[in-house]
DNA sequence: AACTCGTGGGG
DNA sequence: TCCCCAAGAGT
């Protein structure tokens, strides 16, 4: 007989902060109007595809990062058909460096979807939108708010943190029984009116007001209700998962080049940098009979669950540019080295071939 | 349910 | 330097 755990079902339950709930909604969205943000590059449009891309490129990566991305996608794939009719390496190649090379794959496939699917027109019904690849419940929410004005909840990290600090939630926000909380509390939190500002104004507070740290509450709309500002626990909440030491993989690696090549290969489309080109792993084939050793150099790399130390040994062959036949099912080709800028490359290895290429 | 998947910035 | 974590989704 299974353990039965208690499923929180009653927000009077999940906080005795009533007062909170009542007046959050109309709070925040006064707040908004007035003290939120209103020129990001993708507002001040409803636009379903400028929207889409903008959710996608914002998952888990800051405006900041994402805003010359952006600019240089839209210019590059005006509309949706343009994006579905690309090549997915020019895709790649225009994602290189923002990470998470998955969310590009699926940017793609999502975009071919509704080109044949919908004929190029987004669906407004957040169902049908979370069915295509790359659109979770939290970004069909805010496509259906921000496109359609449609209303729907979010809940990325930024209102995580505002809802544990209103409301002191207690426990871990990674946690399931925390993320249904906070999923039940996001739908009956919703106004009934005015959801772009609203669902806008989640996202502003928590990135400009109550930030991880150094939160302004001198300066927010739920200072005065506020559990976590009352009970001078704002530093304290949400409570964090306890952090597990990062493990070391090392590799060893290929840099092959003649006087202004590099020779890449593309990594299958699973896994670590999807798709991207790279610097050949060096496990079990051999290099090309005239290669000559120039000095090794050692990178290392930290992704967000662990460290890459990778031991890149140099070699320069003469000059061509034919591929270079690893074994029967791997080949390297040659890229300019000057290029390097401006390839679907991982950055750890876009900084080395861009340092490569200034010291000659 | 827990794990995988990047990178850059702030403190 | 080291730690935390961003407009999360897929498996």
């Amino acid at each position: 007989m299974p353990k039965t755990v208690p499923v929180q079902t009653d927000l009077n339950a999940i906080s005795a902060n009533t007062p909170a709930l009542s007046k959050f909604t109309a709070a925040l969205v006064r707040w908004q109007k007035k003290h939120g943000r209103h020129d990001l590059p993708w507002q001040q449009t409803t636009d379903p595809y400028r929207i889409w891309l903008s959710e996608i490129m914002l998952q888990q990566t800051q405006v900041q990062t994402v805003i010359p991305y952006y600019a240089r996608f839209l210019e590059r794939f005006p509309t949706v058909d343009a994006l579905a009719k690309a090549d997915i390496n020019d895709v790649l190649t225009l994602w290189a460096g923002l990470g998470y090379y998955a969310r590009a794959r699926n940017l793609h496939a999502c975009a071919q979807a509704i080109a044949t699917t919908y004929q190029g027109k987004f669906p407004n019904d957040p169902a049908l939108l979370t069915a295509l690849p790359g659109i979770g419940r939290s970004t069909a929410a805010a496509i259906c708010a921000f496109a359609f004005g449609h209303r729907a909840a979010i809940l990325d990290g930024n209102v995580k943190r505002v809802f544990c600090r209103v409301f002191g939630i207690e426990g871990v926000p990674t946690t399931s029984a925390v993320d249904k909380q906070l999923w039940l509390l996001a739908e009956s939190l919703l106004p009934k009116k005015d959801i772009e500002a609203y669902t806008q104004g989640l996202m502003d507070l928590g990135a400009t007001c109550c930030t991880r740290t150094k939160a302004r509450c001198d300066t927010c709309p739920m200072a005065g209700f506020c559990h976590a500002q009352q009970k001078d626990r704002v530093s304290e909440l949400p409570h964090r998962k306890a952090k597990a030491s990062l493990p070391v993989r090392t590799s060893k690696v290929w840099l092959i080049r003649d006087a202004d090549h590099v020779w890449l290969e593309r990594r299958q489309a699973c896994g670590i940098w999807g798709g991207l080109l790279s610097l050949p792993d060096a496990d079990s084939v051999q290099l090309p009979a005239s290669a000559i050793a120039l000095a090794s150099k050692t990178v290392r790399h930290k992704f967000t669950h662990f460290e890459l130390q990778a031991e890149v040994a140099r070699y320069v062959i003469k000059s061509t540019t034919e591929p270079i036949a690893l074994n029967r099912h791997r080949e390297l080709d040659a890229y300019p080295l000057a290029a390097a800028e401006n390839l679907a490359l991982p950055t750890p290895w876009r900084k080395l071939l861009v340092a490569e290429a200034a010291e000659d």
